[in-house]
Parts: structure tokens; C-alpha cells; sequence
DNA sequence: TATGAATGAGGATTCATTCAT
DNA sequence: TATGAATGAATCCTCATTCAT
């Protein structure tokens, strides 16, 4: 309890850094983004970064597996209601749970995704996809008999990085020809459509 | 007719240069490529590179509307055909010269679509789009009970996005789970499921 | 007497800060030494450093200073031995003691005299050199017929700097052809064939 | 004889900046020296600094290997006269040559022989040294009585190393006690004096 | 008195772009 | 038209120094 603080205080300042590199990423894009100007979002002195990250890039890591983890947390949370109900009514919910954390703070993570070159985000995204699986899973041992075990694996597999792209996708687009529910909603027919499977 | 071979030099320059541009992506990532390389690879100076574009950011311009072209004209080829088949063996036509064409030249063009951020590929892709629903229009046609009018927009979009997304995905994984073609002929059934749609 | 105990501490702590800045040039050179280096090495903070010291370079003045002092100290530890035997063995006594000087501490203080430029060396020198030309009027007061005087002079003068310098190129270097005790009798004959000096 | 033009200028622009460095050196110390001083001392950009060396440091190896060179130039310029004359006489010829060497463009040299723990200058000195060593030894050949050949060794190495570090702290001194001419004298003496060697 | 987080000026280096040849 | 040397703004990062605790 005696130096709590000073953790206390670095833990903020280390998230500062990771927002103020968000904010940044959003606003300037990835190129337009330089360790001043992240110190600068975040409030502090460039020395300060090199106080917490060993450098530029180690900041980005530290983005995208803020990322992940803020991901894998808001699927967590949805899970519990997920395998009471219908699998299309899940997708839904999680698509509006994804949704709703791509735009949060102002699609701060939005344009991270966007970079899927430079950050190696399919690493990452196996994090989500195993905890996706975990989710289709408890689902499909209730339900046995609406999907083939064999198709299973591929099926979620599409389903899990359409709904993503599709997404994030549809989000960048600054006009859409159609609103954001009629896409949900298209989605979720697309996944029921898949784990029904007769074709 | 005396200023033609002038032309074609120039046009086959301006190609090698797109060329070299997207080998040097390929190879060294986007922050890996400097126009110095790009010189090299094209086997000119950097002098010349600025004598048939403005700047950096119009090479990249002119290698994705490369990229975006070639798909077109890949798709336009198999157009014929595919009016004439069902629509899940139309998709998994578009797939398979989808799949060709982004590991062609060593994955010359995959890895230019991983950069969607700093490119503006959305724009790009929103040409392959109009071409892949008149595609599909062509096929409604002939099959008018299959989908209902309203929602064949947004189930466009979904079986579009889907597609190429994950076929890139998939290509991108260095140690992916299962086959290629377990891949396309899942995205074909989703594709199939999709206008079926009686979800 | 009170505050004595705080004066003790401090000198202690000075002399701390000292060794550790001998130690690091000893280890990481001259450029490679910081002061989070010495204050580490010294095993305290940043801080206290300053608390001790101007700047940086105060503690670098320190480290040569007490080089110096070092070195005064141990040659006159020799004086008395030196006025009683011939110069030849004086010089030999000299020799050994500043070679010993140069090596103790695992070479502490050898890297810091190849530093001569940063540190301005030779001003501290004259310091030695005062001591040794003591030294040498003793010897000579004995000897009054060896060197005539007004050579005397510049032949110190090239005896000490061409025995220091010697010394510490000899000690630098990692594959010497020959053993130190061969250079030391050569640098000894040397000095005695200066005063004999009949040249 | 077509592209000479480039290759002299390139090869001129070398020396430019080899000269400008040497100059920086030799007025603010090795650690006043940044690349924008020597670009601004060589009347040219940054970036064309980086267009003839990989890193400031290849210009100070650079910048010893043109010392060393040259050094090496001059003593071969005397060794014609040396071998025909008395050694001590060959001496103070070489003393002669070394010292206008040191002293020639306002000093430029001499700093740069005072940073010997930067620069690792004593393996470059050893090129010198092979040099004097032959000198040295063609003397020898024709007066084989004057000295020991088991001694030689070690007392060219004392001659040498004495003669040199001697000069450059008397160079660098900057109220001497007394005239460059005796302390040249006196080192010849030396020189002499070591090589009678009856001690 | 001691700490070490914060500072920010300053340094090395890169690279898109220009222009004289 | 082609070249590639030269440019210098801009970037990342370091580290001596300060100061609130």
C-alpha cells in the first residue's frame, strides 16, 4: 500500500500513451503519426514515451493488444446470453457488440484495424477467433444437429472474418447505401444461412 | 505515326515502374519501400520515376488502379460463363480467378491489399463492386424467384466483402487450418445460403 | 561535531561517485557513460549525483583530479627510497610504481588517461611533473656531476612524458611483442642515458 | 576517361569532408563535432554526407586514415636522407617532418592524435611504426656495432612512442617552458643516447 | 537529503524531391 | 529524356538536468 501510487500513476500514464496513440493512428492515419505527436495527444514529453515503451513500434504492440484484449472483454461479456439463444439472434449480438466498440471514442479503433499490413493483426485476431470458436461451440453442443462437425471449422471461420471485414468495412465508408441494421440484420442471415448449411 | 514508339516506351516504362513498385511492396512491406528501391527495381533512375509521376503517392495510385483493373478485366473474362451456370458455381468461378489473380507474380498484388489504410482501396473496390452486381444482376435475371429484390443490395455487399476479405485473410496466414479449396467451397455454400435467404 | 557524521557521509559518497565514473569509462568508454550509468554503478539515483556535483563534467574533473592525487600520493611514497639509490633505479622505482597505479582496480584508471583530449590531461600533469622535478633536484643535489643544468630541464621533461605516455600505450595495447619488465629496464636506460648525456 | 569527371569529384568531395572534419575536430573537440558541423565546414548538406560515408564514424575512421597516410607519405619523403646521415641526425630529420606534419593547416592534426581512446589510433600507429622500424633497420645495417639487436626492439618502441606522444604534448602545450628546438634536440639526444646503450 | 519521473533540446540518420549535366 | 548527386526537412531517439515528492 506504501508505493501503490506510483504504479498506480504509471499504469494510467502507460494507457495515456496507448490512447493518445489511438487518437493519433485515428486522426492522421499511420504515416501521419510521429512520437511528437503522440506526446503531444497524451500531454506529456517525447522523453516520457521512451520512459515507457522502448520505442515507436512498441507502442503500436501495445495498441493493438489494448485492442484485442477491450475485444475479447466485450465478447466475454456478451457470451453468457449468447448460448441461451438462436444462433443468428448471437451473431447479432456480438456484430452490435463489435460494432459498438469499432466506434467507440470516436472510431479510435476503427482505423487500426485499417492497418492490418503494418500491425500484424491476424496474430492477434486468432485471440478473438479462438474465443469466437469457444463461443460457437457451447452454441452448437446445444443445438447438435444444425451443422456438420467437419464444415464447422470453415464455416465459423467465414463467418467470424466476413462479419469483421464486412464490418469495419461498412464503417470506414463515410456513404453507405444501406443503414447499418439492414447489414446486421444481412450478416446474420448470412450465419444462420452458413450453419444450416443444406447447399 | 512518328510519335508513337514514344509512347509505347512510355506507356511500358510507366508499367515497369508499377511493376517494380509492387515487388518492392511485396517484398519489403509498405515503410519498407522507398522510391530509391523502386528505381532499382525498375532498373532507372529515381530522376526518371519523377518524369512519369508526380510523386510517390501517385505510384501507389497508379499500382492500385493497376491492381483494381486487372480484376476487372479477369472478371469481365469470366462473365460469359458464368450467366450461363448456377449461382453458387458462378461465385465459385469469381473465387477461384480472385484467388489466381492475387497470387500471381509471387503474391505481387496480396500484399498491396493488406495496406487497405493507407491505400483508399475502399474506393477501388467500390468499381469491382459495380462490376460484380452487374454481374450478379445479369444472373437474377435469369433467376428472378431465387432473392428478393430489396435485400439482393445488401446481400451483395455481404457475399462481395465476405469473399474477398477472407480469401486475402487466408492467403495472407503463413500456417492456415485447412484446404484452399475447403475454404472456397465454403464461401461458395455462404454465398449460395446467402440469396436462398430464407432465413 | 555534529555534523561531522553528515561530512563523512558525504565525502564518502563523493568518492563513490567517483569510483563508479572510473569504473563505467573504464567499462563503456568515454561516450558510453552516462550518468544514469554512474549513478547505477554508484548505486544511487540520478539526483544525488547533482546533489554532489555541478554537471557532468564536474564528476569527470573529480575522476582526474583524484587520479592525480592517486598518483602524487604514491610517488611521493617512493621519494625516500629514490634520493638514496642511483637515478636508473629511481626511474625503475617510478615506473613500477605509476605501472602499478595505471593497473590496479582492474584498469580503472588506465582508460581514462587514453581520454587525453576530453579530459584536459595536461594541465593535471604539470602537477606530476612539479612532483617529479622535486624528485629528480633531490637526486641531483646528491649528484651534482651527472647532468649539466640547463639541460636538466628538458631532458624531465622528456623523460617523464615519454615514460607515462610508454607506460600507457604499452598497457593498452592487447598483444605486446615484448614483457612489461623488458620496457620498463629499456625506459630506465633510457633516462639514465639522457642525464649521462654526453651527446 | 569518360566518367572520370564523377570520380574525381566524388573523390574530392571525400576530401572535402575529411578535411572539414579534421577541422571541426581540431576546433571544438571531437565532442563539439556533429554531422551538421562538418556538412556546414565541407560547404555541403547532411545527406551528401551520407552519400560518401555510412555514418559519422566512417568519417573519423576516414579521417585517421588520411592522418596515418599521410604521416606515413612524409616519412618516406626523408627516408632517403636519413639512411645517408647519423642516426641522430635521422631523428631529428624525421622530428622535423612529423612536427610540420602535426602543426601544417592551423594544427588540424594534432587534436585528433589526442583523442586516442576514441580513435583507435594505436593500431593505426602500428603502420607507422612498421615504417620507422624499416627506417631504422637500414640504418642499422650500416652501422651493426651500435647497437644490441636483442635491445632494438624495445628501444625503437621507446624511441618511437617517446618521440611521438613527447611533441604532441609539447604542440599542445600551450605556454611551453621551453623552445620546439631543444625539445627537438633533446629528443634526439635521446634517440642517440638509447641506441649507444652502454647502461 | 534522496529519489527518479519528466523534460526537451539536440543529435544522427533517412528519404522524397529537385535540377544541373 | 535520363541521370543520380545534392538537398534539407523531418523523424526517431538519447540523455543531461530539474524538481515535486
Amino acid at each position: 500500500m506504501r508505493r501503490k501510487p506510483k504504479q498506480i500513476r504509471a499504469k494510467r500514464m502507460v494507457d495515456d500513451i496507448i490512447q493518445a496513440g489511438l487518437q493519433c493512428v485515428a486522426k492522421n492515419g499511420l504515416e501521419g503519426t510521429t512520437t511528437r505527436h503522440i506526446a503531444d495527444e497524451a500531454g506529456v514529453s517525447v522523453g516520457t514515451l521512451y520512459q515507457y515503451f522502448d520505442d515507436k513500434e512498441a507502442i503500436y504492440q501495445a495498441m493493438i493488444e489494448k485492442a484485442r484484449d477491450e475485444i475479447v472483454q466485450s465478447l466475454l461479456a456478451v457470451t453468457p446470453q449468447i448460448v441461451q439463444i438462436d444462433f443468428r439472434s448471437g451473431v447479432l449480438a456480438i456484430l452490435h457488440e463489435f460494432s459498438h466498440f469499432l466506434e467507440k471514442d470516436k472510431g479510435r479503433y476503427l482505423k487500426v484495424f485499417q492497418y492490418v499490413g503494418h500491425f500484424e493483426i491476424l496474430e492477434h485476431i486468432r485471440v478473438i477467433e479462438t474465443q469466437l470458436v469457444q463461443m460457437a461451440s457451447l452454441y452448437i453442443m446445444r443445438h447438435p444437429d444444425e451443422i456438420a462437425p467437419e464444415r464447422m471449422q470453415v464455416m465459423i471461420y467465414i463467418i467470424m472474418n466476413s462479419g469483421i471485414s464486412t464490418l469495419i468495412r461498412y464503417l470506414s465508408d463515410p456513404a453507405p447505401q444501406f443503414s447499418r441494421e439492414a447489414l446486421m440484420e444481412g450478416l446474420a442471415d448470412m450465419a444462420a444461412a452458413c450453419i444450416k448449411g443444406d447447399a
